[in-house]
DNA sequence: TCGCATATGAGACACTGTATCATAGTTAAC
DNA sequence: GTTAACTATGATACAGTGTCTCATATGCGA
Protein backbone atom coordinates (compact mmCIF):
# COMPACT_ATOMS: atom_id res chain seq x y z
CA UNK A 1 0.00 0.00 0.00
CA UNK A 2 1.21 3.30 -0.89
CA UNK A 3 1.87 6.33 1.57
CA UNK A 4 -0.99 8.39 0.17
CA UNK A 5 -3.28 5.73 0.05
CA UNK A 6 -5.33 8.27 2.90
CA UNK A 7 -5.23 11.33 0.88
CA UNK A 8 -5.95 8.98 -2.16
CA UNK A 9 -9.12 7.61 -0.70
CA UNK A 10 -10.42 11.21 -0.13
CA UNK A 11 -9.40 12.43 -4.07
CA UNK A 12 -11.97 9.73 -4.71
CA UNK A 13 -14.47 10.85 -2.86
CA UNK A 14 -14.27 14.58 -3.75
CA UNK A 15 -14.10 13.45 -7.24
CA UNK A 16 -17.71 11.33 -6.38
CA UNK A 17 -19.32 13.96 -4.64
CA UNK A 18 -18.64 16.63 -7.11
CA UNK A 19 -19.71 14.52 -10.06
CA UNK A 20 -22.95 14.18 -7.76
CA UNK A 21 -23.66 17.85 -7.15
CA UNK A 22 -22.38 18.71 -11.05
CA UNK A 23 -25.57 16.09 -12.04
CA UNK A 24 -27.65 17.49 -9.51
CA UNK A 25 -27.24 14.76 -7.66
CA UNK A 26 -28.15 14.00 -3.65
CA UNK A 27 -24.73 12.94 -1.25
CA UNK A 28 -27.17 10.60 0.37
CA UNK A 29 -26.29 7.50 3.12
CA UNK A 30 -26.72 5.02 0.49
CA UNK A 31 -24.65 5.99 -1.60
CA UNK A 32 -22.35 7.00 1.06
CA UNK A 33 -22.48 3.53 1.59
CA UNK A 34 -21.95 2.07 -1.41
CA UNK A 35 -18.90 4.35 -2.39
CA UNK A 36 -17.19 2.66 0.67
CA UNK A 37 -17.60 -1.13 0.20
CA UNK A 38 -17.03 -0.49 -3.44
CA UNK A 39 -13.57 1.31 -2.65
CA UNK A 40 -13.41 -1.66 0.33
CA UNK A 41 -12.90 -4.23 -2.31
CA UNK A 42 -10.00 -4.52 -3.70
CA UNK A 43 -10.12 -7.38 -6.21
CA UNK A 44 -12.88 -7.08 -9.02
CA UNK A 45 -16.62 -7.02 -8.21
CA UNK A 46 -19.91 -7.27 -9.80
CA UNK A 47 -22.94 -5.35 -9.05
CA UNK A 48 -24.31 -8.32 -7.37
CA UNK A 49 -21.85 -8.59 -4.91
CA UNK A 50 -21.60 -5.16 -4.33
CA UNK A 51 -25.42 -5.43 -3.83
CA UNK A 52 -25.01 -8.91 -1.04
CA UNK A 53 -22.71 -7.23 0.41
CA UNK A 54 -24.60 -3.91 0.87
CA UNK A 55 -27.66 -5.70 1.72
CA UNK A 56 -26.60 -7.72 4.56
CA UNK A 57 -24.12 -5.17 6.43
CA UNK A 58 -26.78 -2.19 5.82
CA UNK A 59 -30.02 -3.04 4.36
CA UNK A 60 -29.31 -0.96 1.28
CA UNK A 61 -31.82 -2.35 -1.36
CA UNK A 62 -30.73 -4.49 -4.82
CA UNK A 63 -31.96 -1.87 -7.04
CA UNK A 64 -30.29 1.29 -5.24
CA UNK A 65 -26.69 -0.77 -5.79
CA UNK A 66 -27.21 -1.18 -9.22
CA UNK A 67 -28.47 2.58 -9.61
CA UNK A 68 -25.24 4.13 -7.64
CA UNK A 69 -22.88 1.78 -9.15
CA UNK A 70 -24.15 3.68 -12.06
CA UNK A 71 -23.08 6.53 -10.70
CA UNK A 72 -20.09 5.44 -9.74
CA UNK A 73 -18.98 4.55 -13.17
CA UNK A 74 -19.98 7.69 -14.38
CA UNK A 75 -17.68 9.64 -11.83
CA UNK A 76 -14.74 7.84 -12.64
CA UNK A 77 -14.39 6.23 -8.97
CA UNK A 78 -14.68 2.50 -10.90
CA UNK A 79 -14.29 1.26 -14.24
CA UNK A 80 -16.17 -1.79 -16.09
CA UNK A 81 -13.80 -4.48 -16.77
CA UNK A 82 -13.77 -5.92 -20.29
CA UNK A 83 -14.87 -9.23 -19.42
CA UNK A 84 -16.87 -11.56 -21.31
CA UNK A 85 -19.26 -13.46 -19.26
CA UNK A 86 -22.65 -12.57 -19.07
CA UNK A 87 -22.22 -10.39 -15.37
CA UNK A 88 -20.61 -6.88 -15.60
CA UNK A 89 -17.38 -6.49 -13.79
CA UNK A 90 -16.07 -3.50 -12.10
CA UNK A 91 -13.01 -2.42 -9.80
CA UNK A 92 -12.03 0.66 -8.55
CA UNK A 93 -9.36 2.96 -9.39
CA UNK A 94 -8.29 4.48 -6.30
CA UNK A 95 -5.01 2.79 -5.10
CA UNK A 96 -3.99 1.37 -8.00
CA UNK A 97 -1.68 1.42 -10.69
CA UNK A 98 -3.23 1.65 -14.36
CA UNK A 99 -3.18 -1.85 -15.69
CA UNK A 100 -5.08 -3.90 -18.20
CA UNK A 101 -5.74 -7.71 -18.17
CA UNK A 102 -5.13 -10.54 -20.51
CA UNK A 103 -7.69 -13.65 -20.99
CA UNK A 104 -7.46 -17.07 -21.31
CA UNK A 105 -9.66 -18.34 -23.19
CA UNK A 106 -9.61 -22.07 -22.02
CA UNK A 107 -9.39 -21.44 -18.63
CA UNK A 108 -10.72 -17.61 -18.28
CA UNK A 109 -7.58 -17.00 -15.61
CA UNK A 110 -6.51 -13.14 -15.66
CA UNK A 111 -3.22 -11.93 -16.21
CA UNK A 112 -2.78 -8.34 -15.21
CA UNK A 113 -0.36 -5.86 -16.81
CA UNK A 114 0.79 -2.44 -16.99
CA UNK A 115 -1.01 0.07 -18.72
CA UNK A 116 2.03 1.87 -21.03
CA UNK A 117 0.07 5.06 -21.74
CA UNK A 118 -0.23 3.70 -25.66
CA UNK A 119 -4.10 4.79 -25.66
CA UNK A 120 -3.02 8.27 -25.62
CA UNK A 121 -2.05 8.17 -29.48
CA UNK A 122 -6.20 7.24 -29.39
CA UNK A 123 -7.55 10.11 -27.51
CA UNK A 124 -7.19 13.15 -30.44
CA UNK A 125 -9.39 10.86 -32.64
CA UNK A 126 -12.10 10.15 -30.13
CA UNK A 127 -12.61 13.75 -28.55
CA UNK A 128 -12.42 15.60 -32.25
CA UNK A 129 -15.57 13.32 -32.45
CA UNK A 130 -16.69 15.11 -28.93
CA UNK A 131 -16.59 11.31 -27.03
CA UNK A 132 -15.51 12.44 -23.47
CA UNK A 133 -13.38 9.58 -22.65
CA UNK A 134 -13.44 8.26 -18.62
CA UNK A 135 -11.37 5.19 -19.17
CA UNK A 136 -10.41 3.08 -21.25
CA UNK A 137 -8.77 -0.90 -21.21
CA UNK A 138 -6.71 -2.98 -23.74
CA UNK A 139 -7.70 -6.07 -23.59
CA UNK A 140 -6.02 -9.05 -25.05
CA UNK A 141 -7.46 -12.81 -25.13
CA UNK A 142 -5.16 -15.85 -26.67
CA UNK A 143 -4.07 -19.27 -24.15
CA UNK A 144 -2.24 -19.11 -20.95
CA UNK A 145 1.17 -21.19 -20.41
CA UNK A 146 -1.02 -23.39 -18.43
CA UNK A 147 -3.20 -24.38 -20.80
CA UNK A 148 -0.74 -24.07 -23.42
CA UNK A 149 0.79 -27.31 -21.82
CA UNK A 150 -1.93 -29.00 -20.76
CA UNK A 151 -2.59 -29.42 -24.29
CA UNK A 152 0.70 -31.19 -25.03
CA UNK A 153 0.19 -33.14 -22.34
CA UNK A 154 -3.05 -35.07 -24.03
CA UNK B 1 -15.48 -4.37 -50.60
CA UNK B 2 -12.35 -5.94 -51.01
CA UNK B 3 -11.32 -8.01 -54.06
CA UNK B 4 -10.63 -10.83 -52.41
CA UNK B 5 -14.08 -11.10 -50.94
CA UNK B 6 -15.35 -13.86 -52.69
CA UNK B 7 -12.38 -16.13 -51.55
CA UNK B 8 -12.44 -14.41 -48.07
CA UNK B 9 -15.83 -16.12 -47.91
CA UNK B 10 -14.78 -19.10 -48.51
CA UNK B 11 -12.09 -19.28 -46.71
CA UNK B 12 -14.34 -18.60 -43.76
CA UNK B 13 -16.58 -21.11 -44.61
CA UNK B 14 -14.20 -23.71 -44.53
CA UNK B 15 -12.55 -22.59 -41.28
CA UNK B 16 -16.32 -23.25 -39.78
CA UNK B 17 -16.60 -26.25 -41.43
CA UNK B 18 -12.76 -27.55 -40.67
CA UNK B 19 -13.84 -26.88 -36.99
CA UNK B 20 -17.31 -28.85 -37.54
CA UNK B 21 -15.48 -31.68 -38.26
CA UNK B 22 -12.56 -32.07 -35.66
CA UNK B 23 -15.33 -31.30 -33.10
CA UNK B 24 -17.53 -33.79 -34.29
CA UNK B 25 -20.55 -31.80 -35.53
CA UNK B 26 -22.57 -32.01 -38.65
CA UNK B 27 -22.40 -29.55 -41.36
CA UNK B 28 -26.94 -29.09 -40.31
CA UNK B 29 -28.75 -26.96 -42.49
CA UNK B 30 -29.54 -24.41 -39.17
CA UNK B 31 -25.37 -24.15 -39.03
CA UNK B 32 -25.57 -23.18 -42.62
CA UNK B 33 -27.99 -20.70 -42.21
CA UNK B 34 -26.28 -19.51 -39.19
CA UNK B 35 -23.40 -18.88 -40.54
CA UNK B 36 -24.67 -16.92 -43.66
CA UNK B 37 -26.18 -14.59 -41.69
CA UNK B 38 -24.04 -13.74 -39.26
CA UNK B 39 -21.52 -13.40 -42.20
CA UNK B 40 -23.84 -11.61 -44.28
CA UNK B 41 -24.25 -8.71 -40.90
CA UNK B 42 -21.68 -5.85 -41.88
CA UNK B 43 -21.52 -4.39 -38.28
CA UNK B 44 -21.85 -5.56 -34.77
CA UNK B 45 -24.70 -8.11 -34.25
CA UNK B 46 -26.04 -9.79 -30.41
CA UNK B 47 -26.98 -13.45 -30.33
CA UNK B 48 -30.89 -12.11 -30.23
CA UNK B 49 -30.31 -10.15 -33.54
CA UNK B 50 -29.20 -12.73 -34.98
CA UNK B 51 -31.59 -15.40 -33.73
CA UNK B 52 -34.72 -12.79 -34.95
CA UNK B 53 -33.56 -12.54 -38.37
CA UNK B 54 -33.07 -16.59 -38.79
CA UNK B 55 -36.04 -17.21 -37.29
CA UNK B 56 -38.07 -14.52 -39.24
CA UNK B 57 -36.73 -16.06 -42.62
CA UNK B 58 -35.90 -19.45 -41.71
CA UNK B 59 -38.27 -20.54 -38.96
CA UNK B 60 -34.66 -20.98 -37.05
CA UNK B 61 -35.67 -21.50 -32.98
CA UNK B 62 -33.78 -19.05 -30.88
CA UNK B 63 -32.23 -21.95 -28.93
CA UNK B 64 -30.41 -22.88 -31.72
CA UNK B 65 -29.00 -19.49 -33.31
CA UNK B 66 -27.34 -19.71 -29.65
CA UNK B 67 -25.69 -22.95 -29.87
CA UNK B 68 -24.15 -21.97 -33.48
CA UNK B 69 -23.01 -18.86 -31.95
CA UNK B 70 -20.94 -20.81 -29.60
CA UNK B 71 -19.80 -23.32 -32.99
CA UNK B 72 -19.04 -19.66 -34.50
CA UNK B 73 -16.88 -18.42 -31.70
CA UNK B 74 -15.36 -21.42 -31.60
CA UNK B 75 -14.06 -21.26 -34.48
CA UNK B 76 -12.64 -17.76 -34.58
CA UNK B 77 -15.13 -17.29 -37.13
CA UNK B 78 -16.53 -14.09 -35.03
CA UNK B 79 -15.02 -12.82 -32.29
CA UNK B 80 -16.79 -11.60 -29.31
CA UNK B 81 -16.46 -7.05 -29.19
CA UNK B 82 -15.25 -6.89 -25.55
CA UNK B 83 -18.43 -4.79 -24.47
CA UNK B 84 -19.93 -3.84 -21.12
CA UNK B 85 -24.31 -4.07 -21.67
CA UNK B 86 -25.48 -6.64 -20.74
CA UNK B 87 -25.78 -8.62 -24.31
CA UNK B 88 -22.74 -9.83 -26.04
CA UNK B 89 -21.61 -8.38 -28.84
CA UNK B 90 -20.14 -10.01 -31.97
CA UNK B 91 -18.71 -9.23 -34.95
CA UNK B 92 -17.20 -11.42 -37.89
CA UNK B 93 -13.77 -11.33 -39.05
CA UNK B 94 -13.74 -12.13 -42.84
CA UNK B 95 -12.98 -8.80 -44.66
CA UNK B 96 -12.89 -6.50 -41.98
CA UNK B 97 -10.12 -3.85 -41.01
CA UNK B 98 -8.54 -3.85 -37.53
CA UNK B 99 -10.06 -1.69 -35.47
CA UNK B 100 -11.19 -0.75 -31.91
CA UNK B 101 -14.35 0.11 -30.57
CA UNK B 102 -15.39 3.48 -27.91
CA UNK B 103 -19.10 3.03 -26.27
CA UNK B 104 -21.55 5.13 -24.58
CA UNK B 105 -22.25 4.71 -21.05
CA UNK B 106 -25.87 6.04 -21.95
CA UNK B 107 -26.85 5.36 -25.14
CA UNK B 108 -24.75 2.05 -25.73
CA UNK B 109 -23.82 3.39 -29.15
CA UNK B 110 -20.31 2.43 -30.95
CA UNK B 111 -17.97 4.83 -32.29
CA UNK B 112 -15.23 2.62 -34.18
CA UNK B 113 -11.41 3.96 -34.84
CA UNK B 114 -8.59 2.04 -36.54
CA UNK B 115 -6.04 0.19 -35.07
CA UNK B 116 -2.81 1.80 -34.38
CA UNK B 117 -0.68 -1.08 -33.99
CA UNK B 118 -0.35 0.28 -30.54
CA UNK B 119 -0.42 -3.18 -28.53
CA UNK B 120 2.89 -4.23 -30.21
CA UNK B 121 4.68 -2.78 -27.27
CA UNK B 122 2.38 -5.00 -24.98
CA UNK B 123 3.60 -7.98 -26.89
CA UNK B 124 6.71 -8.98 -25.63
CA UNK B 125 5.52 -8.23 -22.09
CA UNK B 126 2.92 -10.99 -22.62
CA UNK B 127 4.55 -13.64 -24.63
CA UNK B 128 7.82 -13.63 -22.16
CA UNK B 129 4.61 -14.94 -19.37
CA UNK B 130 3.61 -17.81 -22.13
CA UNK B 131 0.78 -15.90 -23.04
CA UNK B 132 -0.21 -17.26 -26.23
CA UNK B 133 -1.59 -14.02 -27.60
CA UNK B 134 -4.63 -14.73 -30.28
CA UNK B 135 -6.19 -11.21 -30.44
CA UNK B 136 -6.62 -7.70 -28.45
CA UNK B 137 -9.02 -5.16 -28.49
CA UNK B 138 -8.50 -2.11 -26.87
CA UNK B 139 -11.74 -0.27 -25.03
CA UNK B 140 -12.63 2.88 -24.41
CA UNK B 141 -15.31 3.83 -22.65
CA UNK B 142 -17.38 7.72 -22.04
CA UNK B 143 -20.13 9.75 -22.62
CA UNK B 144 -20.63 10.38 -26.79
CA UNK B 145 -21.47 13.65 -28.10
CA UNK B 146 -25.21 13.33 -28.58
CA UNK B 147 -26.00 12.39 -24.94
CA UNK B 148 -23.57 15.27 -23.13
CA UNK B 149 -25.95 17.63 -25.24
CA UNK B 150 -28.88 15.93 -23.96
CA UNK B 151 -27.90 16.33 -20.66
CA UNK B 152 -26.84 20.29 -20.79
CA UNK B 153 -30.64 20.74 -22.44
CA UNK B 154 -31.90 19.03 -19.08
C1' DT C 1 -38.20 24.12 10.09
C1' DC C 2 -40.66 23.82 5.84
C1' DG C 3 -41.55 22.54 1.19
C1' DC C 4 -40.03 20.50 -2.76
C1' DA C 5 -37.14 17.85 -5.41
C1' DT C 6 -34.64 13.66 -5.35
C1' DA C 7 -33.69 8.96 -3.43
C1' DT C 8 -35.11 4.71 -1.68
C1' DG C 9 -37.13 -0.04 -1.07
C1' DA C 10 -39.96 -3.71 -2.48
C1' DG C 11 -41.51 -6.08 -5.80
C1' DA C 12 -42.80 -6.82 -10.51
C1' DC C 13 -40.92 -7.07 -14.80
C1' DA C 14 -38.23 -7.71 -19.29
C1' DC C 15 -34.64 -9.79 -21.23
C1' DT C 16 -30.61 -12.94 -21.98
C1' DG C 17 -28.75 -17.12 -22.08
C1' DT C 18 -29.11 -22.18 -20.62
C1' DA C 19 -31.24 -26.76 -19.78
C1' DT C 20 -34.46 -30.35 -20.85
C1' DC C 21 -36.52 -33.66 -23.61
C1' DA C 22 -39.24 -35.52 -27.22
C1' DT C 23 -38.88 -35.53 -32.10
C1' DA C 24 -36.44 -34.84 -36.48
C1' DG C 25 -32.47 -34.90 -39.35
C1' DT C 26 -27.78 -36.51 -40.70
C1' DT C 27 -24.31 -39.80 -41.51
C1' DA C 28 -22.03 -43.97 -42.43
C1' DA C 29 -22.32 -48.92 -42.96
C1' DC C 30 -24.36 -52.29 -45.28
C1' DG D 1 -31.68 -47.20 -50.70
C1' DT D 2 -32.33 -48.83 -45.94
C1' DT D 3 -31.21 -49.04 -41.50
C1' DA D 4 -29.24 -47.98 -37.09
C1' DA D 5 -26.79 -44.88 -34.24
C1' DC D 6 -25.82 -40.58 -33.26
C1' DT D 7 -26.39 -35.61 -33.32
C1' DA D 8 -29.37 -31.50 -33.97
C1' DT D 9 -33.53 -29.15 -33.41
C1' DG D 10 -37.65 -26.76 -31.52
C1' DA D 11 -40.61 -25.70 -27.86
C1' DT D 12 -40.73 -24.61 -23.53
C1' DA D 13 -39.35 -23.89 -18.87
C1' DC D 14 -36.04 -21.89 -16.10
C1' DA D 15 -32.41 -19.04 -13.51
C1' DG D 16 -30.09 -14.92 -13.23
C1' DT D 17 -29.17 -9.99 -14.25
C1' DG D 18 -30.45 -5.56 -14.56
C1' DT D 19 -34.48 -2.11 -14.98
C1' DC D 20 -38.87 0.07 -13.86
C1' DT D 21 -42.68 1.59 -10.99
C1' DC D 22 -44.62 3.86 -7.38
C1' DA D 23 -45.57 4.83 -2.68
C1' DT D 24 -42.86 6.52 0.98
C1' DA D 25 -38.67 8.53 3.01
C1' DT D 26 -34.83 11.54 2.95
C1' DG D 27 -31.80 15.47 1.85
C1' DC D 28 -31.24 20.22 0.94
C1' DG D 29 -31.98 25.13 0.04
C1' DA D 30 -34.68 28.95 1.64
Amino acid sequence: MRLNTKSAFLQERIKFEKHLSLSGLQISRARKIVFNEAIRNHGHFTSEELAKICFNKNKISRATVYRVVKDLLESGVIRETAFGDKHHHYEHIYDEKPHHHAQCLRCHEFIEFPDMKEDERYRPYLEKRGFKILGHEMHFYGICEKCQNQQKMK
